[in-house]
DNA sequence: TTGTAAGCGTTATCAG
DNA sequence: CTGATAACGCTTACAA
């Protein structure tokens, strides 16, 4: 079944067809009820490998993730897609593999396919000027940005200000009596990723207010709670006088408070704990987390409304900024004896 | 830049470049070093959509996810992808909103994309043998399977016996001197959904024990913790002597313990709970949550197996059962005193 | 308002 | 071993 046999079927040219499924140029009310009819009688559906070939872009728009399987992408995600297809358009979701540069697999997948537009989810900063103008189509980054050196007029992002917001999860820590706060990240000493960037809040934080900042408190940890849990263990190995622990993400405080809380120790009495990301479990621990929360799902939806006005041409390239929110529910206490 | 282009300035035929990039044919070695040389040197990529359109097939697998947000289904996800990967193939990623047919949604996208194989992940088990039988590709349901009355022959599965292991978690329940025992699922009595089934096994469970089944212990409720926790208050307040919780997901399980816990209930002594699939963050709960873990990771590679082994011919539509597993972390506990 | 026809960038069939 | 050339199914001038 195809637009010739659709235009056979109705006794009309396949131009006309084209023009009925596309709802484009003119067509006359009775031909178009004539074509629909036979579109629908013979469920025919048309070829999208052709169409995407002619047209010299598709309307395909790509999701590239990196980590997939965090849990504080999962609604940002599904929001994408709501948001995409609510605008007539289908949305490929492209895992991007650990250590895979995302631009390059982007890179191939616009040849490959022909893609309408880009939305980049997680992954690192560390990209070029350069390889941004390699692109040729409008493209967002969300929870991502670069470092400052490239010409923010080749890129749209929608962020947090990730060391801002760490920056205050510490000062709340500090202002509850804390000074031996740990840290818990993805390797933070590798430059240009959202882990550095809550580090440099989290080193910012102590030295305003005076605390000396000690690199043996910073424990290397994937994002995950298996990782926080032992990462959590190797730190109350080397150092005693922890009260508070800072966790990257809600997944790390989660493996934290496990090893903390199979230890014996009581959150918040004993020691304090705050995460990042805002996701449903953390809610539901018991403790129930404290944590900075995003607000992902706009920041779902304000990617998607950017990318499609680059694409319609509508705007420049754009630069959105949310707000986290610091929720307390009581899993960091205001300190008592000093360690 | 395209095949012509190459063709060009590698001084060689559009069809010996062709063969070149498919490795399909006899090309001299000189020949395919001069035109790899060029490929290279312009970073030449194919046009899918023209390939795909020449082609009657394409080498795309879609996986059609219903629940993408599903924290069980994430390290699948990613296996899934790594195995189709490892085979040379492109994954695309489809996530089937709720309440959509997710076979409806694999027709359209295999004549729009001309797809290779397709493997169903999550949904529901009520597609008749009619509609299997119009997907004119290999396919493979995984985590889910049919009523009885499809044959076989039209389709592949790999699954767990939900039932079975719904009356595992249930058995164990009653042989720790439960009477009392409370079901979470998503609303049940909806035939041909995996909550059915383990509602179904957790009926049978109670009867083959000589417990009298009580729908009034079975609570509707969605596969998060928040509906979770929700669900376990309803039912907190209209029975006071439930002394064991057995909820159809870990999500919800993490809900329901947060119900009980807030309450200032102790788990497990005076209450019990289980959960189902093994996700990390039932481990990583305080106290573990004791739950039937499904290798998820091992029946996402069977899937790809089994799926490439259509393509290929090599075999006829396949049906795998895989064990789960009972895993028991302290969260249930023999009761003491009779309600 | 509608139809004809020229490609889009490949692959595959043939001859050479 | 290699090179023309005819499709693949569609969109889009342009002509009618």
């Amino acid at each position: 079944m195809n637009i010739k046999d659709i235009a056979r079927l109705s006794g009309v040219g396949i131009a006309t067809v084209s023009r009925v499924i596309n709802n484009s140029g003119v067509v006359s009310d009775a031909t178009r009820a004539k074509v629909m009819a036979v579109v629908r009688e013979h469920n025919y559906i048309p070829n999208g490998n052709a169409s995407n070939l002619k047209k010299t872009r598709s309307n395909t728009i790509a999701l590239m993730v990196k980590g997939i399987a965090n849990p504080f992408f999962a609604d940002m995600i599904k929001e994408v897609e709501r948001q995409v297809n609510l605008r007539g358009c289908p949305l490929l979701i492209q895992h991007v593999e650990d250590g895979v540069d995302e631009i390059n697999a982007a890179l191939q997948l616009v040849k490959e396919k022909n893609l309408y537009g880009v939305i980049f989810m997680g992954g690192t900063y560390d990209h070029s000027e350069e390889k941004f103008k390699q692109l040729p189509i409008p493209f967002v980054l969300t929870t991502i940005t670069t470092t400052k050196d490239v010409d923010p007029a080749v890129f749209s992002s929608v962020i947090i200000d990730d060391m801002q917001e760490s920056y205050k999860a510490v000062s709340y820590l500090i202002s509850l009596g804390h000074r031996n706060i740990c840290f818990l990240a993805r390797f933070p000493l590798v430059q240009h990723t959202t882990g550095n960037r809550r580090l440099m809040g989290y080193i910012k934080a102590l030295e305003d207010h005076g605390i000396e900042y000690d690199a043996s408190l910073v424990e290397d940890c994937e994002y995950s709670p298996s990782s926080g849990f032992t990462a959590t263990k190797r730190l109350l190995n080397k150092k005693k006088d922890i009260t508070a622990v800072f966790a990257a993400s809600d997944t790390i405080a989660i493996g934290a408070a496990k090893a903390l809380l199979s230890l014996g120790l009581s959150i918040p009495n004993d020691i304090s704990i705050i995460g990042f990301d805002g996701i449903e479990m953390a809610e539901y621990y018991h403790p129930s987390l404290d944590t900075i929360s995003q607000p992902g799902v706009d920041m779902a939806k304000a990617s998607v409304e950017i990318l499609f006005d680059l694409i319609s041409g509508q705007s420049e390239n754009k630069h959105v900024v949310f707000e986290s929110v610091l929720v307390k529910r009581g899993s960091c206490k205001k300190i008592n004896k000093q360690a």
